[in-house]
DNA sequence: TTGCTCCTCACGTCACGTGAGGTGGC
DNA sequence: TTGCTCCTCACGTCACGTGAGGTGGC
């Protein structure tokens, strides 16, 4: 029989440790002094706490390791636990993985001195969406202007409190002249809608559609006027470029804040870029 | 500006991380209603929220990342930074490349349905101790006994309560007859002792020496009387064989309890094996 | 008026560590 | 008596999530 000091020091784990054990029941002392309340403990004890220290540097709660050593588990739910936290820690394997990659890239970065907008680049995923807009190669991109307008005047009648963001797709190259865009706004709500199709004055179609779901879109914020859109680009490609992702679809250009007439530096785009994880997860020599 | 909702939507963030962020100054809203305590947000704040988002992606916590988008913060200061969560990643790597070698070996050690000993073997450092003892080769194991009592008798005299724990250590190979062993008792505090010899009455001479520190020591505890050691020995020897240690010193055996007549039974013997890692650290395949 | 959104506490999470304030055994 | 060890609360940690109970705007 140890007290609690003595029994710490063989076992090498902190008193507080072993006292919070006896309290949530997972190690017991053998015996506690009715009195003083003075925690007694056999040298006996000492391979189930040690089995409980195993199990806890494998990562498991104190909670799974206490049903791991109930008397009546069987050994087969121990190996599905095994399993359960194999796959766990695989997974999170993976995540210190990228972590780490994505560590050492904004280290080039910051060697670079890169551009500042360059650390805002995020992850999400992106849900699927329905959108409503037409497809179209113009000429120059002022020329979507007016269709924009017509959209704008058409639009909040049709949909009324349904219309979502404003919502552009760059198919093709990223050129400025003869871009193939399509572009028109989110529509909210899941209803299956009867007006698939709505015309504009100018006789173009509007057509509904749905965007498909994307797994990891990187993105970034792009704030102010236009002039900033290449330095967004830029960082994205960067971004990309380094980590090891490639690019895996077509870039969307979300108006989170559509430039108002006077507050143009207010505007906000979020530019998304769908991506994939281009090599598989190792570790980097 | 957005009410929260919007801006959580527009973020993909849980209306509580930003009530959260609010509260400790990490992310304020652009205005806040003094009478509703409406938060409201601009869009222009979304930068900085990936910004914190990137950050806490990489395992920063909200403090560091608080002191990373500080205004008056330099670059170099980032880059400090980066490096040390860097090497904590790695560390933590290697932990969990660790972990999931432990846990395959657990695995195995349920296929194969072995001994229960198996699941209590525990990693430990132990620092470097005072030792006093002597060192022998005994025909027969029994014989070490007379010479233990002799300890018994004449040690706790000179040292009184920096008697140790009993210990012995097998220098050559596990055999049980012609044994190479050391053994005698730790000696506690750290006083530079001037008895460094102490004579018994059978003429051996103990010598006080230093055991080294182990950085990484292999234990098991053995309960219960003698018969269980090769069970304790045969769970150590497959532990060490199935991970990716290697043996790497001299065993020992630490008298926890020990054996007292009439409860043999109680007798705690924790028996440890330096080792070392064997692989260099990698992704299993 | 009914929903919907927003608000502010306050408590829970997980595995302890760290005092504060007091007692038992030598 | 002085240290040393033990005890029991109670609070702090970290980054929120989750109600409870109430209010504002349509």
């Amino acid at each position: 029989m140890f007290k609690i000091g003595d029994f710490s020091k063989i076992a090498q784990t902190p008193v507080s440790q072993l006292r919070y054990y006896a309290d949530i029941g997972l190690l017991e002392p053998a015996e506690v002094d009715p009195f003083t309340g003075y925690r007694y403990y056999r040298a006996s004890q000492l391979p189930r706490l040690n089995r409980i220290l195993v199990l806890k540097e494998l990562g498991f709660s104190l909670d799974q390791i206490r049903r791991a050593l109930a008397d009546d588990i069987a050994a087969d739910e121990v190996r599905g636990m095994m399993r359960m936290r194999k796959a766990e820690i695989e997974r999170s394997l993976d995540a210190e993985v990228q972590r780490l990659r994505m560590i050492e890239v904004r280290l080039q970065q910051i060697e670079h001195e890169d551009d500042d907008v360059d650390d805002a680049v995020v992850l999400k995923a992106v849900p699927a969406q329905r959108f409503i807009g037409l497809r179209e190669t113009f000429a120059q991109l002022t020329d979507t202007l007016p269709v924009v307008q017509e959209m704008l005047r058409v639009l909040p009648g049709r949909l009324g409190p349904r219309l979502g963001a404003m919502t552009a797709m760059l198919h093709g190259s990223f050129t400025l002249e003869n871009a193939d865009i399509e572009f028109g706004f989110t529509v909210l709500a899941d209803a299956d809608d009867a007006a698939t199709r709505i015309a504009l004055p100018s006789a173009r179609q509007l057509t509904m559609r749905e965007l498909p779901a994307v797994e990891t879109m990187a993105t970034v914020a792009r704030v102010g006027s236009f002039e900033n859109n290449c330095r967004s680009y830029g960082a994205l490609g960067r971004w990309v470029e380094r980590s090891d992702y490639a690019i895996d679809g077509v870039a969307r250009e979300v108006f989170v804040q559509p430039p108002r007439p006077g507050c143009e530096d207010e505007t906000v785009v979020e530019i998304q870029v769908p991506v994939r994880r281009a090599r598989s997860p190792a570790l980097p020599a």
